[in-house]
DNA sequence: CCAAAAGTGTTGGCTCTACACCCATGA
DNA sequence: TCATGGGTGTAGAGCCAACACTTTTGG
């Protein structure tokens, strides 16, 4: 082990694995760094955590100052902390999971990372560090939490249709879903208050859904 | 906040909250602090994280040097990273979940706490830090994966009857479980290996079992 | 009237729960 | 023979998956 890592603490730092669906493909947001033995590397945003700061807000500090957002859902994943997983030293990184409705919300980074980019969940390039295990677990997670959870507000416009809501879950669990079985299932979890307007369009107007409640929350199973 | 604060970077401890079940009732160690603010409060034993070192590692570490414990199985439950969490400066906590199979393994410490002892889950006395909230995290996490994992193998002997494993069960989910209904779900998972030895005693014997695999193990609920 | 997307029910299999009595043993 | 804990089956309810046609609209 260098001297540097010996006398050097282990620092800590947050990264942030930002999902987005955008036309049924769920995407994730890769920076690409700048700097040091990864350059030209991708990787998920993220950064130290300061002193005196709550870990939560050391991820939207460092997800607002690649991408501009001021808001996004947030989850606590795992934190890894093999002293080998940064090259520059021990650093033992909080891993999140972001959820934005628009990834066109989502601005060119400042002066921190060379250039972002969304890609597709199920075509990521090789990433940095550890980051390929935060992947993994950030869409199992997700995948786990869909069936649960009313998570899936997260990550569509406040009014919806069930063909946008039944999309997103397909593009997430990577498989289809009948029709009325994915009706009565999530019309039996109570979540969704179907509004008076209607979507018009070419075709059949489609009823519009929003969430009953846009804040967490876990259907009891029993 | 203080000089002392915004100069250090933030430190990374882990916590270990160690479950063992005992006649019946859930139980959990705690140790009781010696120094500092929080002197004769109970809390998990836990530490700082050393440079260079893995955080299971450190896990086991201090947990060796309070309980003598050489292994146990552990899992990471979540981190902890108010910057308010500890009076003495900005530490992030790493809570694990620890269970062993039996309580009488746990030593006395050796130095740095002035004692540890067995509490029932359900009668912990107050607790230092944020630590109740670890608490509630980790029996919260026991609970649910006892239900898709042969995780309850960590907290028996290698052989045992069923009567032992649904005490077990109904221990930790603090309610009464229909024995054959317990049964016929248990076998339908298929982790368990009868073994052709009978438990003899004053009564009927009991046949034996094993897990098949003492390996961490997900059944698919598909 | 045609294309395209929205909307709707039923059936069979499986799983889960509730529930009570007999068995094997040692003392 | 008795006390004690070990071991077993069934029926009804609820849940889930599979499956295809009709409706509504704009062009």
């Amino acid at each position: 082990m260098s001297i540097r890592n010996s006398l050097a603490r282990p620092r800590v730092a947050v990264d942030s694995v930002l999902f987005a669906v955008e036309r049924g493909r769920l995407k994730c947001l890769l920076v690409q760094l700048q700097r040091g033995a990864l350059r030209d590397k991708w990787a998920f945003p993220g950064g130290l955590v300061r002193t005196g700061e709550q870990l939560d807000d050391a991820a939207i500090r460092e997800l607002h100052s690649t991408t501009g957002l001021s808001r996004a859902y947030l989850e606590q994943l795992f934190t890894f902390g093999d002293p080998r997983r940064d090259p520059r030293g021990h650093v033992v990184s909080v891993a999140y999971m972001a959820l934005i409705a628009d990834p066109g919300e989502v601005q060119p980074p400042a002066g921190k990372y060379a250039a972002s980019q969304w890609f597709e969940v199920s075509r990521l390039p090789p990433l940095a560090y550890d980051h390929q295990l935060m992947a993994d677990y950030a869409l199992r997670r997700l995948k786990a939490k869909l069936g649960y959870t009313n998570i899936a507000y997260n990550l569509l416009p406040k009014v919806f249709t069930f063909a946008q809501l039944e999309e997103l879950y397909a593009a997430i669990l990577g498989r289809p879903l009948d029709r009325r079985n994915f009706r009565r299932r999530i019309l039996g979890m109570g979540l969704l208050r179907e509004l008076s307007a209607k979507r018009r369009g070419r075709h059949r107007p489609a009823a519009l859904y929003r969430f009953a409640r846009r804040v967490p929350q876990v259907i009891e199973v029993l």
